[in-house]
This record gives C-alpha cells, structure tokens and sequence, in this order.
DNA sequence: ACTGTTTTTGAGCGATCACTCAAGTTATCA
DNA sequence: TGATAACTTGAGTGATCGCTCAAAAACAGT
C-alpha cells in the first residue's frame, strides 16, 4: 500500500553518467543534474544519499560497462592479442571527434586527475577501478602466453600496464583537437608495438 | 614618487601555478589562493586581473618550465632519440610516489580533461600547448632522420604524436596509487619502444 | 616632513554551491 | 472509496563562490 518511484534508478544513473563524464565531478552542479535527470533535489537525495553517492554509483556504473565493452571486443576474435588490438581500435574510433560520447576521454583518469588532490574517496574509487583492470589485462595476458601468442619470457604485470598507459594516453590524447585520421594512426601505432611482444614462429 | 609592490610576480605565479597543478582550476578556490601567495583578493585582482587571467598565466608558465626540461634533457646527450629516452626516464623519476611536485600528472593534461567541456578558453590555451609541443617533438626526430638515427621511411609527426601519447600515458599513468620502481618499468618500456624506429646498422 | 601616487587591505557584494524538509501528491491496498 | 504509506516538490538553508571598492598604509620625490 504504498506508490511507486516514478524513476528508473538504472536509467537515472545512465544520465548522472554522461553528465558526469562530460563535465567532471566539479564542473557538473546538483541544477545541472537535476535538469539531466529530470527530478527534484529532494528524490536525488533520497535514492543516491549526496553527490558523492550519486558521483561514485556513476563512476562504478562506467565501469562495468567499460567491462562489457572489452569483453565484447575480445569475443570477436580468437586470439587474444588480435583482441587486444582490436579493443585498441574500437576505442579510436569511439574516440574520434564527432562521435555521440560525452567525453573522448576515459571518465576513470578523468577522474583520477581531478580527484587526487581534492577528494580521497573518488580518488580511491578511480584507483580501484584502474588497479581491476590492470589485474584482467594481466589474466587475459598470462592466457595468451599459456596459448603460444606471446613470447614466453614476456612479463605480463608489465605488459599490463604498458597496455593500460596506452590506452591511457590515447584517450587522453584524443580529448586534443585533433583529426579522426590521426586517433586512428595512433591506435595502429599502438597495435603495432603489441605485435612485438607475439611469440616468433 | 610611488610605491613599488610588495609581491614578485614571477614568484607569485609560480605559487599559483604549484597550486593550480595540484588541484586543478576548479578544486583551487580564491581563499586558496590567497594564502597561498599571501596576497589580499585585491592585489591579485589588480595584478592578474580574475581567476582565469592568473590560472592562464599560471598554465603558460607551466608550458615555458616544462619545455626547458625537456630542452636540458635533450642537452645532456649527444643523440636526439638518446635524449628522448632520457627524457621518459626523468619524467618517471619525477613522477614516482614521495616526489615533491605538487602532482605526479601533467598540468596541461589535467587541464585539458577538466576544462573541454567546461570551460572552453582555457581548452583552447592547453590545445594550443600540446600542439606546440607536438610540433616541436617532430622537429627534433626530422633531425634526427637527418642524422641517421632514425629509421629513414619514418613518419615522423606521427612519431611525434605516438610520443606525446606515450608521455601523457605515463604521467596519468603515474598518477595511480603504485610504487616507483613500476613507474621506471614503464618508462624503460616506452624507451624501448623507440629503439624499434632507430635505423638499423 | 610634506605631498602625491600607488599599493594593500578586508569587509562585504550578489550569485551559486550542495543540500533539507514540511507540505502536497499519488499509487496501492482494504 | 477512503486510509495509508511512499514519493515528489521547490522554496529556502547556511556556506562558499569569484570578485569589488572605499579607505588605510606605504613608499618616492621635493
């Protein structure tokens, strides 16, 4: 005997995502959210408790689908390393002006660079989150050395977080103003030193 | 028949600018700032002219120290591309945890993924800097082709491009939670990665 | 020391910040 | 349909934001 929540909480958090993603945790203010969300301060408090509960839900929600999204680039293909470069290529493309994201930029190090200085806890979230994916690219590479893909001497952990820095870097550097063309050479360049590390037959 | 002021310039922008690094434009507020160059609200309104005038100032004068750094870097060794690796080395050692610079990550990186979307002047100045920076890197390895160090079909901007995205990865990168002897790793891996452009002998 | 000019000071401006809560609204049950 | 419980509303909270300006202070030249 009771009324329903006239808001999808999946839905709600998929908006506070891309504002947030699109303007930081600083740059996006409470009017902003409501407005993006279409509800009242007093619901956004009730379902996500502050900010920074609606911040953090927002941030974890990124990243599992960022999650999703590598997983599906690594279904597509059978080798790993063809995956891993594929992902590398997908993210050029989605990161290539004109596309419909809110950000070119990967909201997880946005995050992080606007986060350390100022606010431990998302810090630590963002931490988190880049300390996970470190760890699956890892997995995903000892996989590839088990399967004969990689040399066998290669150190994974490191490769891991060359990989991660790459993509990093391209991210970031694709937030430039900057052609689609030269996103998408910088993805190739990056795919082509990940040939390096293949096992010689 | 005057006063002279009591401040330096210099000095106090490069207060401002240890700030601004640290906290980024938004999370460094005018109260901040004040006791951070010990100046009253009006005397930095009168010198600076508002928050965006000395945040501006306070970004070029990053742009100015970092392209020294690199320009003494390059000057050690008799190589370009010797220099460069150098380069990615001390930029590690800068970047590692219990360093005293007032943030692991580049100011203009950070810059430019807090402003893009927000604050479209400042965008613009940290576009402009990494442009130039772009340029000049492909400057140094035309030189270097020139020289023979550098494999003679490389494309050298995008070299450029690549390298710039490597030090940004880098210093984001960096900018985790992680100890420094990871941080060097990754910057000996990037290194290496440079060697595979050097002409062969 | 006096005058003239410049700089420094800091209380306080309006705007906006994240956030609250009492009152109103609405769906669900008996 | 009336009672009840949950949700929505939005004016308004104190705090802080970037910033202003009239008055006080401090130096340089006479």
């Amino acid at each position: 005997m009771a009324r329903n929540a006239r808001y999808d909480r999946q839905i709600a958090l998929d908006k506070a995502m891309n504002l947030f993603w699109e303007r930081g945790y600083a740059g996006a203010s409470m009017k902003q959210i409501e407005q993006a969300l279409d509800m009242r301060p007093g619901s956004i408090y009730a379902t996500f408790g502050s900010k920074d509960g609606l911040f953090s839900e927002a941030l974890a929600a990124y990243a599992q689908r960022s999650g999703l999204e590598l997983r599906e680039h690594l279904a597509g293909k059978p080798s790993v390393l063809d995956g891993l470069q594929e992902h590398l290529r997908c993210i050029a493309r989605q990161a290539s002006p004109g596309g419909e994201s809110p950000s070119r930029a990967c909201m997880v190090v946005k995050t992080l660079l606007e986060a350390s200085n100022t606010n431990p806890v998302i810090a630590n979230q963002a931490n988190s989150i880049l300390s996970a994916i470190e760890q699956a690219l890892t997995e995903l590479l000892e996989q590839a050395k088990l399967q004969g893909e990689l040399a066998p001497g290669t150190h994974c952990a490191r490769l891991a977080r060359l990989l991660q820095a790459q993509i990093i870097g391209l991210r970031s550097f694709a937030q430039r103003e900057i052609s689609s063309e030269q996103v998408a050479e910088l993805a190739e360049d990056m795919a082509a030193m990940l040939d390096h590390y293949r096992a010689r037959h």
